[in-house]
DNA sequence: ATCATAACGCTTTTT
DNA sequence: GCGTTATGAT
């Protein structure tokens, strides 16, 4: 027995000797890992070393339970332990068996350990990254994100609110085909009522956890037509979903809260079970994700938040700062740490990012520090159009890899997905190996839906949705018209569509078609003996012939569908994936769920060495070297909606600042005075963000908003910093040529501005006979000083069998010149990189013909 | 019923 | 510029 004063030495000797354990970390750091009860607010600034904090979080309740945050000392412990204690805290000496036995409170349970994510490669990582430091026993952490969790604890009990609980997962096509659906049978015009829209009232109805009578009921009281009209769709809307026995995302949610709410049992025993809860990326939560945590963590209140207010970028979705933001007043005597110390940039990257994200008003208030170096400045180019932009990417890419930088030290960011177009042509002429991340996900194309609308319908044939969606593909002879009739027999008679044709003889209205419909309802049913008796991949090798689908695809054969039936074939692998992990009885269902939640942003492995390029939201958790954010205009980013709205405009400012913080080394931004997107040319100016960064951070190059017309007109030198280092080539001109170097369209038609180049390969001019790519003028011309008219994109001209120097591949021969429109396709061996296909105009800018 | 073409509209971000 | 959808022809 000790007496009070040994007891508080006690305790402070035994968090001090917890503490040596995470001595890598830094003071806020291990504050944040030691501080284990009690609710937590946990500020984590980008590269902070959140995730690492979390990992060792977990790792100490594990080892040494409240251990290292409480007041509570063992009965059996002696002053001689006391003095063991002391010691080792102050020079780690001692026996670590005893020490540890010393330091260990109730140990956490791996399974009473709540850890949620965003999304699933957050978790993969987190559960890797446990696994790695605990071994075998993480396995048990429910690391998760928020709907699979949710789905795990649905599939257990969502019995109790009269729901099946072999529901199926809709996402967000299938619910907005569900929504065109409700429109249509309501008589609602879509144009008014645009369904994007309508399912964003559902899903803001559903975050304020109303359910559609009750949320009808209110628009009604409310008088709004509207709103009335749109409650309706959702009321409509639900019942399907009800009928075909599926939720959406945010059913996922609703229905766990609801769950959780209503029924005590289930409560209390998830208060019981998870001791422990901790939220990563806090600040994108909703109000229903909100509300699940909280109650989930009701029972010990040991309820950890980490997240950073500057980086919540999914407002769109629901997700609210304030959550982060009120988490002090909804939990009075929280604690709240501050990581401030960034681990992942340079100064000026850090302090350019700090200045942009001061510009918000709501916020926590943070500013990140480093000990890093000043590093290079932030760089922004001018580019005159997102060709020339794309090109000036390029090329920077081209001369750090010639520097002995990787491809993948290098990601392109942008606003939106349609902006990756440009850059991902200017990677392929230039030779750059590159990954597009997002976009049209594996699980979206339509051939894989497909695929995976057999399966659901052979896992739920109640499923209507994913059924009018292969019923007649590969055409089987049923038409609109048929899955008409049995759509509206089905709703009249409250039944699924599949029993509906499953006895089409017994309804006159479908009795010309009862042949087809029986030879596919067959089909399922043969189908689905399959799957009773064969594994699953198997099975699925068998529904890609059975169905005819794979034949369909193989007749057409066209290029398209050559890549469909990889895709489709490509599904095995996402199955047998399914089948490694999943140890204990995979089923399809499971299968499906997997799927369902799943997104290929997943699947980003970093060792391919590979340029990376996505959108700034879904950069957001990783880091690179080196960062591009193209696009930084008005208009662009931040995008029309945002501009005069400052809510919408706070949010652009804080994807900012993600997209900047995401760079460790060197950091370039781009914007063109003239863009087409959309079909449309404008002039935008560049991003208010760049203005924000002060220019002792920033240099500038390309031509500014201003000169845009003297420059273009007159050449006139726009600006003495102007662009000066074209990867070498275009080094010394000190004036301004007409186009830019990196501008890769068809040039002005006039003889002037024509390079000897052009002439020769142009749509409307057949390359001079005798030589096809005979020189018209000496090599490359340097522009003189202000020079006007020349043609710096004119290059020596190269022909088959040519030996040549590339400035970022090395030495090699071209083996072939292919005409291509207005350019031309060269083959090239290197002798250090492989064989490439360039595109000849972009090539020759970093090419020396060696004699 | 199925294919082909035209017209149309729509463009953030994603679990 | 894209993809989707509505319409008409086979």
């Amino acid at each position: 027995m000790l007496d009070h004063q040994q007891e508080l030495r006690f305790c402070k000797a035994r968090r001090d000797a917890i503490a040596r354990d995470f001595y890598r970390l830094n003071p806020e750091q291990q504050k944040a890992v030691l501080a284990t009860e009690g609710p937590l607010l946990l500020l984590a600034g980008a590269g902070s070393g959140k995730t690492t904090v979390l990992i060792n979080r977990i790792a100490n309740l594990m080892k040494y339970g409240r251990g290292s945050d409480c007041a509570e000392v063992p009965e059996w412990v002696t002053p001689d332990d006391l003095a063991l204690l002391e010691n080792y805290a102050q020079t780690g000496e001692g026996d670590p068996f005893r020490i540890e036995q010393l330091c260990r409170l109730e140990p956490a349970a791996p399974w009473t350990i709540l850890a949620i994510t965003f999304t699933n490669k957050a978790a993969g990582e987190l559960k890797d990254r446990l696994s790695a430091m605990l071994g075998p026993a993480a396995e048990d952490i429910w690391a998760s994100t928020f709907h699979s969790a949710c789905v795990r604890i649905l599939r257990r009990d969502i019995e109790k609110l009269g729901f099946s609980s072999s529901f199926t997962i809709y996402d967000t096509d299938d619910s907005l085909r569900v929504v065109k659906d409700c429109l249509k049978d309501l008589d609602m015009d879509d144009k008014q009522f645009p369904p994007r829209s309508v399912l964003g009232y559902i899903s803001r109805a559903k975050d304020a956890l109303k359910l559609a009578p009750d949320y009808l009921a209110e628009c009604e009281k409310s008088g709004d037509y509207r709103l009335t009209k749109i409650a309706k769709v959702y009321v409509e809307y639900q019942k399907r979903l009800w009928d075909a026995n599926a939720l959406d995302f945010d059913d996922i949610i609703l229905h766990t809260v609801r769950l959780l709410q209503q029924c005590e049992d289930v409560r209390t025993y998830y208060q019981e079970k998870f001791r422990y809860v901790l939220i990563d990326e806090y600040q994108d939560t909703n109000n229903l994700q909100y509300l699940l945590a909280s109650t989930l963590a009701g029972g010990y209140e040991n309820f950890c938040v980490v997240g950073d207010d500057d980086q919540s970028i999914y407002r769109f979705r629901g997700a609210t700062i304030e959550n982060i933001l009120s988490f002090e007043n909804q939990y009075k005597g929280c604690r709240v740490i501050r990581l401030e110390e960034n681990y992942r940039s340079t100064k000026h990257i850090l302090e350019a990012s700090n200045a942009v994200i001061r510009n918000n008003r709501g916020r926590k208030g943070k500013e990140l520090w480093t000990k890093a170096g000043e590093g290079e400045k932030l760089h922004l180019y001018s580019a005159m159009n997102e060709n020339d932009e794309a090109q000036y990417v390029a090329t920077r890419i081209l001369e750090h890899y010639s520097q002995g930088r990787k491809w993948k030290d290098h990601a392109i960011l942008y606003r939106m997905n349609a902006q990756s177009n440009q850059l991902e042509n200017a990677c392929k002429r230039n030779g750059i190996p590159y990954r597009i991340i997002g976009g049209t996900r594996f699980f979206d194309r339509a051939e894989v839906k497909d695929m995976v609308a057999y399966l659901a319908v052979l896992n739920n044939t109640e499923d209507d949705l994913r059924l009018t969606r292969i019923i007649n593909n590969p055409p089987r002879g049923i038409g609109a018209k048929t899955i008409e009739t049995a759509t509206e027999i089905a709703r009249r008679d409250g039944v699924s569509i599949f029993s509906v044709i499953d006895n089409a003889r017994m309804y006159p209205e479908l009795d010309r078609s009862a042949g087809k419909l029986a030879q596919f309802t067959n089909l399922i049913a043969e189908l689905s003996a399959l799957l009773q008796v064969l594994p699953l991949d198997q099975f699925y090798e068998e529904l890609m012939i059975r169905t005819g689908y794979a034949t369909m695809l193989e007749t057409k054969n066209t290029v398209e569908d050559r890549t469909r039936l990889e895709n489709i074939r490509e599904l095995l692998t996402s199955i047998n994936g399914y089948l490694e992990n999943a140890g204990d009885e995979p089923t399809l269902a499971g299968f499906l769920d997997e799927i369902a939640l799943y997104t290929d942003l997943d699947n980003h492995d970093p060792d391919q060495d590979c340029v990376v390029m996505m959108t700034m939201h879904s950069a957001k958790g990783l880091e690179f070297p080196v960062v591009f954010v193209v696009g930084v205009e008005e208009g662009i980013f931040p995008g029309t909606r945002a501009i005069g709205e400052p809510e919408e405009m706070e949010e652009e400012r804080r994807l900012c600042y993600v997209a900047m913080t995401r760079a460790k080394e060197r950091l370039f931004l781009t914007c063109a005075n003239q863009r087409m997107l959309f079909g449309r040319t404008s002039a935008n100016r560049p991003s208010r963000f760049v203005e924000e960064i002060p220019n002792e951070h920033l240099e500038r190059s390309g031509r500014s908003f201003l000169d845009r017309s003297s420059s273009w007109e007159g050449g006139i030198p726009s600006r003495s910093s102007g662009y000066e280092g074209g990867f070498g080539s275009y080094g010394s001109y000190g004036g301004y040529t007409a186009r830019s170097p990196y501008d890769q369209r068809p040039e002005p038609r006039s003889a002037e501005y024509q390079s000897s180049f052009v002439r020769a390969m142009g749509t409307g001019n057949p390359p001079p006979s005798g030589g096809a790519y005979a020189p018209q003028r000496p090599k490359r011309t340097v522009a003189p000083a202000g020079g006007v008219k020349s043609a710096a994109a004119a290059g020596p001209d190269f022909k088959k069998g040519d030996m040549i120097r590339h400035k970022a591949f090395g030495q090699g021969m071209i083996l072939s010149i292919q005409k291509m429109g207005g350019d031309a396709l060269v083959e090239i061996a290197f002798d250090n990189v492989g064989t490439k296909r360039l595109m000849l105009k972009s090539a020759a800018a970093h090419m020396t013909k060696l004699s």
